[in-house]
RNA sequence: GGCCCGUUGGUGAAGCGGUUUAACACACAUGCCUUUCACGCAUGGAUUCAUGGGUUCAAAUCCCGUACGGGUCACCA
């Protein structure tokens, strides 16, 4: 049977760095084996949903490469794929548990529930549905349904017993049957709850592996039970690590760290944010660590998915980044970094920038940061770190350096990386000295910083006029 | 609180009973190279795998307890 995997976000908004990861691990659990990726939505929620976020999820996983085979936005054969338009479907599933006697309609309205709950509350015992409605004749029910009063479907839980199954991350789950609920499957308003549409729609899907959050770990048996009582057979559970953050705060959507197009608008490239990603509670058999998405495909394997949550780390995350923006040719990185400029170019020649950006092109680990890392070229006010102030002031011998140099740089005619050169030459042997003390004064007056690319480049690109400004200052 | 999951160096993480004197990567330190930084190359750092017991000829690896962290107990997904 060919292996099918869903990712089913609800439309709640954008996307952050743990919602991708869901969708990744699914994906490729599908791609391993040669099977397909499918996009369902699962608006159930009426009061959460936000209008645009369908759109966007769609358009967040075309940038990132993960091409869903089907659902929303690619067709297929078992639509609709918004669970809004198939709520006649878990309706007629749901009645026909009732039918059979493992879930009952149920009339407790919010009042005597929150009083239920409230009693709990101060007893400090947790709250659990008591039953209430559990034992009303099938017949009455109905009656009273069509006598317009409101209700739920709830599922029947077992009252003893044990339900077990094996995950493909964590082993044997148990959990004992008397500490399940007796869930709703159906809401008053009409609609599904989670629990109920995931496990009709991931059976009438034919959904294979489902890839989820271990946070439903222990709220699995409640599904296997829902298989059981159809008599459908359960599709293979991948229970995935939680994405941590190594300060202990969670990922959120808002953190511009933690979401997606936040990190896109500052300039992480999708190949490097998926190839992290990855990593994030997988490891590969072979010890590497660079992969497309294509290597992704056949590396994966669910079976060496992590029991441990993964640590996301914006520095590692960064190291990744500034990898893929080395392997970039020229003319494309030339096309992506320039989205991120934005220092008035206007008045320098083509050439001069893509010169300038070409020679950072090393020294960057996300876009935006080339507009930090190149402004001095732009303006004439830069203020020296501490830390330069402090080398410029170490030794005496650093102010002839920078004298010597001056007056080799104005002897410059034809204004070239190899003048240049010898003009830095020149500095050395007249004055014997070389290395950092060479070098540095001069990268730190000419430049304003004390790192960077070849010191030559540097002062050409910054021009004579501007590198004798600086240099006099 | 009940139940479920997790805990390996500064960080991420491999290893899942003996070939481990615990891989690899990031970070750090030192050295070499480059007329500087960086890049690259080389070297160094966990007497030890949260903790206490147990099983075994042998445990980071299996079992039990403890601590800490997380999850879950909704007409949210």
């Amino acid at each position: 049977m060919k292996v099918r995997t869903r990712f089913a976000p609800s439309p709640t908004g954008y996307m952050h760095i743990g919602n991708l990861r869901s969708a990744l691990f699914a994906y490729l659990t599908a791609k391993s084996m040669g099977g397909d990726f499918i996009l369902r939505i699962e608006d159930t929620d009426q009061e959460r949903k936000v209008e645009g976020a369908v759109d966007f999820i769609c358009q967040t996983l075309d940038l990132v490469g993960l091409k869903v085979d089907e659902g929303v936005g690619a067709g297929g054969e078992y639509g609709p794929y918004f669970q809004s338009e198939r709520l006649d479907i878990y309706k007629k599933y749901a009645e026909m548990l009732v039918e059979k006697g493992d879930a009952y309609y149920c009339f407790c309205d919010e009042e005597r529930l929150n009083k239920l709950r409230e009693i709990a509350n101060a007893r400090k015992v947790p709250f659990t549905y008591d039953g209430h409605c559990a034992n009303i004749p099938l017949e009455e029910a109905r009656k009273r349904i069509a006598a317009g009063e409101k209700y739920v479907i709830r599922q029947r839980m077992p009252k003893e017993g044990v339900t077990s199954y094996i995950d493909t991350v964590y082993g044997e789950i148990k959990v004992e049957n008397n500490t399940l609920e007796d869930q709703i499957l159906i809401k008053s308003d009409g609609y599904p709850t989670y629990n109920f549409a995931n496990v009709i729609d991931d059976h009438l899907m034919n959904i294979t592996h489902v890839n989820r959050g271990n946070e439903y770990l222990s709220s699995t048996p409640k599904y296997l039970l829902l298989y059981e009582s159809f008599g459908w057979e359960s599709p293979v559970y991948v229970h995935q690590p939680l994405v941590i953050k190594a300060d202990g705060t969670k990922i959120s959507k808002r953190n511009k760290d933690d979401n997606l197009m936040d990190l896109i608008n500052r300039g992480f490239l999708p190949e490097a944010i998926i190839n992290y990603l990855a990593l994030l509670g997988w490891c590969p058999k072979e010890n590497r660590e660079f992969f497309t998405l294509k290597e992704l495909e056949e590396a994966f394997d669910i079976k060496r998915i992590s029991s441990a949550p993964g640590c996301y780390d914006i520095k590692k995350l960064e190291w990744f980044n500034a990898h893929y923006i080395k392997e970039l040719d020229d003319e494309k990185y030339l096309e992506w970094v320039k989205k991120y400029l934005t220092l008035d170019v206007s008045g320098k020649s083509e050439e001069w920038v893509n010169k300038l950006l070409i020679t950072y092109k090393d020294h960057i680990s996300c876009g935006e940061e080339i507009n930090e890392v190149v402004k001095n070229f732009f303006t004439d006010e830069y203020n020296l770190s501490e830390e330069c102030k402090e080398f410029l002031a170490s030794d005496p011998v650093i102010d002839l350096v920078i004298e010597k140099f001056i007056s080799e740089i104005e002897l410059i005619e034809d204004w070239n990386c190899d003048n240049i050169n010898l003009a830095i030459e020149n500095v050395k042997n007249s004055l014997n000295v070389k290395g950092k003390l060479l070098y540095m004064p001069l990268r730190i007056k000419a430049s304003g910083y004390m790192h960077g690319p070849g010191l030559d480049a540097c002062i050409y690109l910054l021009g004579k006029e501007k590198t004798l400004r600086n240099l006099r200052k």
